[in-house]
DNA sequence: TTCTTTTGTAACAAGGTTGTAACCTGTCTC
DNA sequence: GAGACAGGTTACAACCTTGTTACAAAAGAA
């Protein structure tokens, strides 16, 4: 191989690293795995009222997670104009396809949090 | 239901949603997804200086990650009395019940990043 | 007219987290 | 004696994140 095409390589590499990263960032974020969790739980879209109380978190960080989750595409806001105004939110396709991987996780979770009790 | 059964009730929820919450916030910490995948893909005990290579930070967050999956019985620490010292750590029985959602997960992760190349 | 509701945003103080640099142990090598 | 190595720990400044409070918009109800 040649040295520029290793570089070429390497730079790639690189690139999907930062990507990887990028995603791991995201979900570690606070609140995040549980907003993504119960937004799963049900299939239609929510309101944002009933994402924070199920969160349960300050209307400024869910905000926040939610706007984070739509910048990364994985899920997308619609505003009605109703009054008062009523928003809500879907996971998209890409989220959607994470639901196993979450749905096993928790049930990790729950399994532990069950047996140290 | 008397009202002392559902003040019962109320509070092994709220514990059980206590240990949930504390295992979010673990799972949440900054490399600490990283760090269970690397000891994931290598089924045998692993060094310090390769966990800390391949999560790629700092000595400190990896002593830090490693020493609360530790705290939670994740992960079991043995040192040996080599010169230099040599210490290996080791993913528990439980953590490893956890390996098949964190690699869907992983991959899922992985597609992602592909595709947004 | 003022109150209520939903869905946020802005600013900011308080607290939490990170990496860096310095240091430590214990023994083998130069 | 001086270095080197693995595997950390400690202190601390810089940075990041959080919740709180105040505010806003729009229109129907009291």
């Amino acid at each position: 191989m040649s040295q520029e095409q290793s570089q070429r390589m390497q730079s790639m590499c690189e690139s999907a690293k930062a990507h990887v990263d990028d995603l791991l960032v995201l979900l570690s974020k606070s609140k995040m795995l549980s907003t993504l969790y119960v937004m799963n739980c049900d299939p239609d879209p929510m309101r944002f009222s009933e994402i924070k109380k199920r969160v349960d978190s300050s209307s400024t960080t869910v905000a926040r997670r939610l706007g984070e989750l739509e910048d990364h595409g994985l899920v997308t806001r619609t505003a009605y104009a109703t009054v008062p105004a009523t928003v809500e939110y879907a996971l998209t396709k890409d989220a959607i396809a994470l639901q196993p991987s979450l749905e096993s996780m928790f049930e990790w979770v729950l399994n532990r949090a069950d047996s140290s009790l």
